[in-house]
DNA sequence: TTAAGCCTTACGGAATTCCGTAAGGCTTTG
DNA sequence: CAAAGCCTTACGGAATTCCGTAAGGCTTAA
């Protein structure tokens, strides 16, 4: 059982029931910040205290108030957290709920758990506890689909980069010309071409304007 | 001061700090909902008994579960209830950032207070509740932009219809002959050209692609 | 080493978008 | 009514995107 528990959460007014069900299974200290910056010193304290947390549970996106942030936001935090060779189990408990985020919460930041704010996330949580606490992987059946292989769509870092630089309005030659100058390959016009018609047909998009409104609600960008 | 208080939330869970705030300020009734049928539902019951609410307090999004609602969202539930004459105030509570958004709750929706969840939101809702009590609307520092006149862009619905089609992937030729067969207009190429034209300047694009992400991203569509 | 396969790039033409000009119609105003 | 102003539409040309073909280079495998 989680003896140490760290969460990370903005809207901490709303942390209470949570932090109830967690000292019912057996959680003896629970540290609740409200960003992520506060979460990493507590983090690092206590990994120095040699006492170090066993759980973090953390939400994904933190307002920006007038407190100035390093980590920005709770896939910041994590990634710091990562970097550090401990066994710590990661929650996160967000609204998010575009599957390709999700997905690369699990394959990129190594993630024990995703429970999806909802009306059942109490259940939800209970259950991602048990099954994280026996080594497992937990998700939301909502956004369960996230990890469906049929969804791996392959795409690289170049195509995110591609479409971004696209939907901030540079047109293929200016795309081209920025990757020359970077180096980043392939930078010629036609390939720039040939791969936005590769996304095109992968996500069944019309045109150029389609392909970025597509992405964008799937929160490719 | 607000005796009878209707709220729509679908994470029941996290209301109990609201709810204590009323019940301090002098409110004798809470009825929690989580679903924005249900909300609809009880107020017009109260109606109906002549005990009608003196105040709804709703969020915006609610998630889409087994159940089929007729009212999929806040904005569906606050739509409905401003079609009764009663001097019901609405504040919404909600994580909605986008300004566009927010903006047309106020003109088009009517209601008297948008509180942004935030870790500063339960200090929100108390000068919310006291401002909406003096018949004054209120808004969340954070989000108060969305009031702002010169935050105005005159944005028709015509626009917005169009950049819809836009980002569903059509092209000129084809949302003209759609706009020609649904007698709106104006329908010509032409035009539609000069209207996006027009609409690139304003939101200060480079193209049409670059044009859909700005107002994807402004909540526009 | 040679053949096959894949990737990058070049090129050209069709389609579409972008942009300026101008004609015709409708409304407003004096 | 006439003039002015605005809106819609048409048209044409430049720029860009879309799409197919093909050449050249690099890697892999026989």
């Amino acid at each position: 059982m989680f003896k140490k528990v760290l969460i990370a959460e903005d809207l901490g007014w709303n942390t209470k029931k949570i932090e109830q069900q967690l000292f019912e299974k057996g959680a003896e200290e629970i540290v609740i910040t409200e960003y992520c910056d506060d979460a990493h010193l507590k983090f690092l304290k206590a990994l120095r205290d040699e006492n170090p947390f066993d759980l973090l549970i953390a939400d994904l996106s933190f307002e920006q108030d007038h407190r100035e942030q390093t980590l920005k936001e709770g896939s910041d935090l994590i990634a710091k957290i990562r970097e550090y060779p401990t066994p710590i189990k990661i929650i996160v408990f967000s609204m998010e709920e575009r599957l390709q985020r999700i997905r690369s919460l699990f394959e990129e930041q190594n993630i024990d758990a995703y429970v999806f704010k909802s009306r059942t996330s109490l259940e939800d949580l209970s259950s991602a506890l048990e099954t994280v606490e026996h080594n497992k992987r937990f998700i939301s059946p909502q956004v369960a689909a996230a990890l469906d292989k049929r969804q791996s769509l392959d795409i690289e870092n170049y195509d995110i980069l591609l479409l971004k630089k696209l939907s901030d309005g540079c047109s293929n030659k200016e795309i081209s010309d920025e990757f020359k100058k970077n180096a980043i390959r392939p930078s010629s016009i036609s390939s720039i071409e040939k791969r936005l018609n590769r996304l095109r047909i992968l996500f069944k998009a019309n045109n150029a304007v389609h392909l970025v409104a597509v992405v964008k609600d799937l929160g490719l960008i």
